[in-house]
DNA sequence: TGGTGATTGCGCTCACATTCACAGACAACA
DNA sequence: TGTTGTCTGTGAATGTGAGCGCAATCACCA
């Protein structure tokens, strides 16, 4: 492992590979080479290569990548190797959704506790997890809960994104569209669903 | 209107700031900076500026953007004062929580039809539409209808994706984790909910 | 009408990212 | 063990976007 510093855009890349990676191993494969996982993907294989070439000596020339020291060392890189642990707040439409996905597990993510404000849904059993009340939302860290995601109105988003904060919560996945505020050292990021959308039509063909 | 080439960067974030001058100008709001818009959005003024700059005068000097003729413009810019409509394949989990979300109206987009292969909710009426056959797919241009949305499992999304092209489509929002081949005609974004968040671990503070 | 304060539009620079080309490393095999 | 073909790792070239500073511009007001 070299201390370079690794360029955001090859870490936003990374699970792509680690994605690849896992497919082709769960079909039997020893070793990938550039070309080839490249073509899978839809990348260049020059830029996979430059990407791997940041943390060191995966490859072996003449034969490509072994697929299985591949997936450990990129798990170990972005961490996904401690089995981090989630907590969804809002169990409306989209956290059903998000409890019944099995997504998740694939990058070691446990989705290990839910809340809401609804009387109706506390108590519920969902995908696993008893939803809890969110005013109860307490301390977070002592079950090593590190992972935020939410789901809740656009109005209280701000308000759930303290209340995690607070917690112990480093890292947020917010589902919301709104832009939130908060301590320099939580790392948040949005997904807005409708915005990626938006910027579709600019791209299409017009007639 | 200039005939800059338009970064990419440029285009995702245009439907940032759409939104924000929206919320704004649902305050009554007549104009605004690109300081205080950069202060709601969590960016950089000069950023804003730059970005806005590629498509002629929007601003006053003095002044700010005048509200309701950016939302204009940019909405033509992107193509959205044409109401897109759009096809939802697959009412799972995702699909039936995206038929219930008012965000995508707020962009002009309509989900006009939905399609499954499950017998059992072929006939049903979900959000507003009725879930037809996904073998009675076929042309959707006649309907009007350029975008499509896939939210069906892995390993039926390339046969989705072929299926939607041939019935006309133009753009793809894919929900599916796995790389699709499109003509390259079809512009594919793909929103891969687990993998977002399997960067965040990397940018967590480490304690 | 001219001065003032605020804000835009844009050129310039630097940092980062992509792309390419190729030397050198390795496997395979005769 | 020598030869061949394949593939990696990386330095250098090219492309792209962010960050900034400031002249030009406008509303406002005396
Ligand atoms: N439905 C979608 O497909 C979709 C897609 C993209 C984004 N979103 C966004 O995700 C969010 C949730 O969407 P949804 O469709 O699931 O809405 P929803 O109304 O179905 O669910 C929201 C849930 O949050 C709960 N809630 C409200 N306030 C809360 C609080 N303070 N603390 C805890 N729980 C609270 C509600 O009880 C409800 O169960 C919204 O911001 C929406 O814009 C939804
Ligand atoms: N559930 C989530 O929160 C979530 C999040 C991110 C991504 N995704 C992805 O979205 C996709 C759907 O997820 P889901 O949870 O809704 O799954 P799901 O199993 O609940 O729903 C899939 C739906 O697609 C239908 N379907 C299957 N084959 C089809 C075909 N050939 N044509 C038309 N319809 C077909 C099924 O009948 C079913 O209704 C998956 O690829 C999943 O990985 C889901």
């Amino acid at each position: 492992m070299r201390y370079h510093k690794i360029p955001d855009e090859t870490v936003r890349r990374l699970p792509v590979y680690l994605r690849g990676a896992m497919h082709l191993s769960q079909q039997g494969l020893e070793s990938i080479s550039s070309r080839h996982l490249a073509d899978l993907l839809g990348v260049k294989p020059w830029q996979i290569r430059k990407d791997f070439s940041y943390f060191g000596d995966f490859g072996t020339p003449g034969v490509g990548y072994h697929l299985e020291s591949l997936i450990k060392q990129i798990n170990k890189i972005l961490r996904l190797d401690a089995g981090q642990k989630a907590v969804l707040v809002g169990v409306g439409n989209l956290g059903s959704a998000l409890l019944a996905f099995p997504g998740f597990g694939m990058y070691g993510f446990e989705i290990a506790a839910a809340f809401d404000v609804d009387k109706r849904k506390i108590g519920r059993r969902r995908g696993g997890v008893v939803i809890g009340d969110i005013a109860k939302l307490r301390n977070l860290r002592r079950r090593g809960i590190c992972l935020g995601i939410i789901a809740v109105p656009e109005d209280t988003t701000q308000e759930v994104a303290d209340t995690l904060v607070d917690a112990g919560i480093k890292g947020i996945l917010n589902f919301s569209p709104r832009y939130i505020t908060v301590p320099k050292r939580v790392k948040v990021i949005t997904i807005d669903i409708a915005m990626d959308l938006a910027r579709l039509p600019y791209y299409m063909p017009l007639s």
